[in-house]
This record gives structure tokens, sequence and C-alpha cells, in this order.
DNA sequence: CATGGATTTTGACATATATCAAACCGTTGT
DNA sequence: ACAACGGTTTGATATATGTCAAAATCCATG
């Protein structure tokens, strides 16, 4: 989706030099990637936004990050792991609705009715920084380049959502796969992790909710991909073989 | 989605009355009832907002309010008619992403990249008020209750998307047909329209579009509740005949 | 009021994906 | 090491929806 930008990384202290024009830090007690980076804040105005985020919590394989009709308290930025976010059906059925990992923020769903609107679960062990939303809106209100950024987080989840309805809209099972494996590598590759060899943290059957097919069918579409030589999986693990060949597959008329 | 609140609504003076817990108005020279109604602000502040939105402008049908890749500078309030927002696939395809009616807000999709990321076309001939997003961003940082409803709208806008990723990976035909035609009544009623009689602005094309079906599939689907009993269509125009017959077709198990 | 083009409906058929079922792993615990 | 269990793969079949084609209807225009 949208560019990323290079950037440094590291948990050593608060204080930063500030670069030309972009400021590249990470926080000392949480990788605030989408919130921070883009943001040009001054050292000053930075160590304010830490200060918000003094809270790191650890989630277990499979605990909720929070439920769906939970009060909004805070926002989180996924510190390390990664989360699926899903919806209820009202007869039992769930829909996974997204996937997050490291440096993405979560819980935007539940600002409009000040509830959540979705379960959040996490996918592995994780880490996550909390920020108390009305300290964020109030921070916002002083710092033009965050109430900004802020607002670029929430339409770019607005846009996020608009790709994947195309995707189930117009997308056959192979191109659906296709386009979330790379998705996937894309974001691996803006946080400096290899975009052609990691981990999937979710289950086929996860995988196939948020791309509104059966776990069967995406096992099928692994295979094919597979025989095709386009990739190598291994259950969890999987190695894109050719980035470019998987990228055509998107392209296929009906 | 999300409930609506009753509400007073016309195009008298721009001086209200404010009644006790919840502000009523309807601006002067545009209704804006998304941005305004819930949002609790003094008649100075509403008279601030109101002075955002100075310039109303027309759109025949099929016109465009916007393209993609437009340079945001506004969100456009609908004032009268409707519209719909289309990405643009690569290869050609178009895939209808929204319909928006009287009292929406339109233009989110363009804040995170600052360029528009998708068409909005008219689907009758329609009038919205411009607001440009930096006063719009600029008097949310003095009026937090503003701020608070603009977050209110964005985050809508996301659990919105979140239905449509349920209905277009979960549902089948009849059943998303059923979804959408319930979505326009409760919007219809929510401005205090008919819920049961109204008329349908966009082409079969254009719903299957949006509903991830062919025309042919939709169409079929109209002409199966009809003979049902659960609705009467004649090309566009369309009668509920038993809104509760047509939600229990939402809960159909597979 | 008649004509022509676009939209909609209906039909027959093809196909991608769901469904059901069984076999195959990989992991966990005893 | 073995058993037990959940997740995954693979196979056979069913079905909803797509596709193609023709007829019917609507709507704009002269």
């Amino acid at each position: 989706m949208a560019a990323h930008s290079p950037f440094l990384e590291g948990n050593q202290n608060v204080q930063r030099s500030v670069l030309p024009s972009q400021l590249k830090i990470a926080c000392s007690n949480c990788n605030l990637r989408e919130l921070c980076l883009p943001v040009d804040l001054s050292i000053g105005e930075m160590q304010q936004l830490e200060l918000l985020s003094h809270a790191k919590h650890n989630y277990t394989r499979g605990s909720y990050l929070y439920r769906i009709g939970d009060k909004l308290h805070s926002l989180y930025a996924i510190h390390s792991g990664s989360f699926k976010t899903q919806f209820l059906h009202e007869d039992g059925r769930e829909q996974v609705t997204g996937f997050q990992m490291v440096g993405e923020i979560i819980g935007l769903d539940a600002i409009s009715t000040d509830r959540h609107n979705c379960d959040a679960v996490a996918l592995e062990n994780s880490e996550v920084c909390e920020l108390p939303f009305n300290k964020l809106e109030s921070l916002s209100r002083e710092l033009p380049s965050l109430q900004r950024h802020l607002h670029k987080i929430m339409s770019s989840e607005i846009v996020r959502s608009q790709g994947i309805m195309l995707l189930l809209g117009s997308m056959r099972a192979e191109q659906r796969l296709a386009a979330f494996l790379l998705n996937l590598s894309q974001r691996f590759a803006a946080r400096g992790l290899s975009p052609t060899r990691f981990q999937l943290r979710m289950s086929r059957q996860e995988i196939g909710s948020y791309l509104g097919l059966q776990l069967e069918t995406v096992s099928r579409a692994f295979s094919h991909f597979q025989d095709d030589g386009l990739i190598s999986v291994k259950v969890r693990s999987i190695e894109i073989l050719s980035l470019q060949r998987l990228q055509s597959c998107l392209n296929s008329s009906p």
C-alpha cells in the first residue's frame, strides 16, 4: 500500500540527532514507527509523545488485546509480535479483518462508537505500547504535525480496507493469496526484514477467513504456487522464490 | 452500522436554539449532518464552522467530484444527490467502493497520501459543500468536540469498510443484496425519508461491482426477492414489503 | 409518438470454489 | 517412543455464481 521510507531502528536512548528533513527516531521504550516516523517533531515534542506511551504490556499467543464492546481507552502500537482483528458474526462465525505486525497501530475501529467493534487477538507472544487516546487527542491539538499524521494513519486504514474490498470483490482465490503474500512481503521489507523468507503466524483457516476463502482453497493455492515454483512453503514457513512472477499473478483477466 | 439519533432538518436561518445536551442544527447553506450533528458546539463555534463551508458546487449526473490522483484540497459534505466512489484496477476494471448520500462526508480516502485514492462520480445531479481540509484541521485543533467528531467520522468509515469485508468475505449473493437494501433503508430512515420506498440511483452493474457480483446475479436476486414477496422492484424504484423478512435473509447459515 | 441505444431480465451452460471425507503431518504430553 | 490432537494436505463431488447470448424493457431524442 503506502510507500515506506527507510529508517533507523533500535532501542537506544531517547536523545537523537535531528536529521535534515526527516526526523528518524526510535522511541526509547517502544518503536512507534507508524506514529512517529513520518512526523517532523522536535526532540522536545518527541519526548512529550514518548511520555504518552509509558505503559508496555505483554500478551501471550491467543490472548485478547481487546474484545468487541470494550470501551475505548487507548490505541496500541505493536512493539513486537503480531495480532489479528476479527468481527464476530451474529451466527457465531468470525471473519478476520486484518493482521497487524510490529510498528503498526491497532484499535482505530473503536473511535467511532467509543467501543471496540472487533476483537484483537495475539497470534504469538507480543508486546504493545499503550497510547491513551485522550492524551493522543490533546497532544495532537498542540502538535499539528502529529494531528496530521494521526489523520493519515486513519485514512490509510480506510484505503487499506478499500484495497481488501477490491480483492474480495474481484479477485479469485490465487490472486487473493498472491496479493496477501506480496502485502506481507512489503511490510516485512519496510521493517528491514527479509521480504522473501518469513513465518506465517496465522493458520490456513485465518488466512482463508481474511481472504474470503475456505482453508482448503488456501491450501490448494499454496500447493499450486509451489508446484509452479513461485514459492516454497513448509506449513508456517514460506520462501517467495520469485516476487516478480508472484506479482504477475495479480493481473490475470477474469 | 452506527445508530443515528433523531434530528431536525431544514434550510432556515443560521440561528438555532441550543437544546439541552445535543445541539441540533442545520447549516444555513449546507446540511452538514455528519459533521455537525453529534458535535456539541456553541453557536459561535457553529458559525466558525459554517464559514468553512461557504462554497457550494453543482455536479451533473456522471461528472467527477474528484479523480484518482487529484491532490487533496477539501472534504465534501453532500448537500443533495448522491455519489459513488470507485477504485480503478490496473487492468481497467473498476470496483465501486461505496455509495454516498445526502449528509455524508466524502473524500476521506485522500488524507493518507494527500491525493485521492479513488474516483467520486455523481449518480444524479448533486450539490456538495466544500470543506477545505486545512481549515478543518486547524479549526479542529481549537475545538476538541469537532476534533473528536472528525475522528469519529473517519473511524466510522473504517468500521463501514470492515462491514463490507464481512459481506464480501462470507455472504452469498442474496444475503449481500439484502444487506445492501437494508443499509440503504436505514440511511433513508435516518434522514426522515421513507425506509421502504425509494429510488435506486445506481445501475445493476454498479450494485454488482459494490457487492462483488455480476449484474445478472444482482438482477436474479432482485427477481427472487420479488417472487418471494419481500420486495417490489420496477427497475430503479423499489418498495420493501417486509423489512423483517428481508432481515431474516441475513442469517442463513452457509 | 416513434426510433434506437442502453439497461435489465431471463435462459442455458461452464467453472471456480465450497463441501465432505480421508489421509497426512507436527507438536505436545505421558 | 507413543499416543492423541489440531492443523494441513489431497481427493471426489456438489453448487453457487460467472459467462455468454437473446429477448424484453426502459429512456432519451428527434
